[in-house]
DNA sequence: GATTAACTTGACGTGTACGTCAAGCGTACG
DNA sequence: CGTACGCTTGACGTACACGTCAAGTTAATC
């Protein structure tokens, strides 16, 4: 059977072009994220997948579960521009960077900490190398 | 047994003053991050034990898993009188801030990237309320 | 002294996001 | 024609940080 270039993927191709692996993209089908057609017992995945994977990914950079991620996408889905739908998402979406916000001005604290730590570390080395050689020069 | 006032806790003090389950204790126990004292079967927490949970909660804020914070504790645990020792302290504690310095460039990114769509978003549904109300005013 | 509250130790359960076999099928290649 | 590769579906395993019983013991209270 010719390669029909019929614009979808096969498991293969999202993997390397997604750096995802197979399992991962089942486990999304299960999770019902994505719809891919089957050709026989073939997945083949059409824009529309490809399109949803990219948001899925990204939505895991922003700290979303998949649970979360399918929400959303139900939502972009359902008729695509409602704006109660918009509006939603977009609320969401504030929740989210609001506590991506205070994770990160609790990991700005840490490292300052930390920081100073090693500072504190590095003038009792000092301290002790001194007093190793007490006449070194 | 009179309350001694010995400057230990029991586990529900604990409990109440950390914010924290039994479970919690008797796990970071198993774990060795804790070292209670025994007065017969039950847990005493000594002062000890206080600064280390401190410490611990705060690294589980800033996401380090149970296994790092246990190293950072033996880290400020370690007694601070052999050279090597500290070195050896300095430079994990050096691999966690590089680590942490990591995640928060990696959290920035998201965050700006939350923020332009966002930015998308408000504009779409400034849009489509618009065309609800053309004549608006 | 008896009840009850609080503590104890197992040991299995939970949720998230997959990893890792096992076993089978279909097909492209030599 | 065979075999090796890639895909398929289960189904169990993993890591983290505990939760949730169960069953027993101790301590405090009436």
């Amino acid at each position: 059977m010719p390669d029909a270039p019929d614009d979808t993927m096969t498991i293969r191709e999202m993997c390397d072009t997604f750096d995802v692996t197979p399992r991962t993209l089942r486990f999304y089908e299960a999770k019902e994220l994505l719809f891919p057609l089957r050709e026989g017992p073939h997945r083949r995945f059409t824009k529309r997948d490809r399109a949803r994977l990219k948001l899925i990914l990204r939505g895991k950079r922003f700290g979303f579960t998949l649970d979360q991620i399918r929400e959303l996408l139900d939502l972009y889905n359902a008729d695509g521009q409602h704006l109660v739908q918009l509006m939603r998402v977009h609320e969401l979406a504030q929740e989210r960077l609001t506590d991506m916000e205070h994770r990160r001005a609790e990991l700005d604290d840490a490292i300052n900490d930390l920081r100073s730590q090693l500072k504190w570390g590095a003038a009792r080395i000092a301290e002790l190398q001194n007093n190793a050689r007490p006449n070194a020069r």
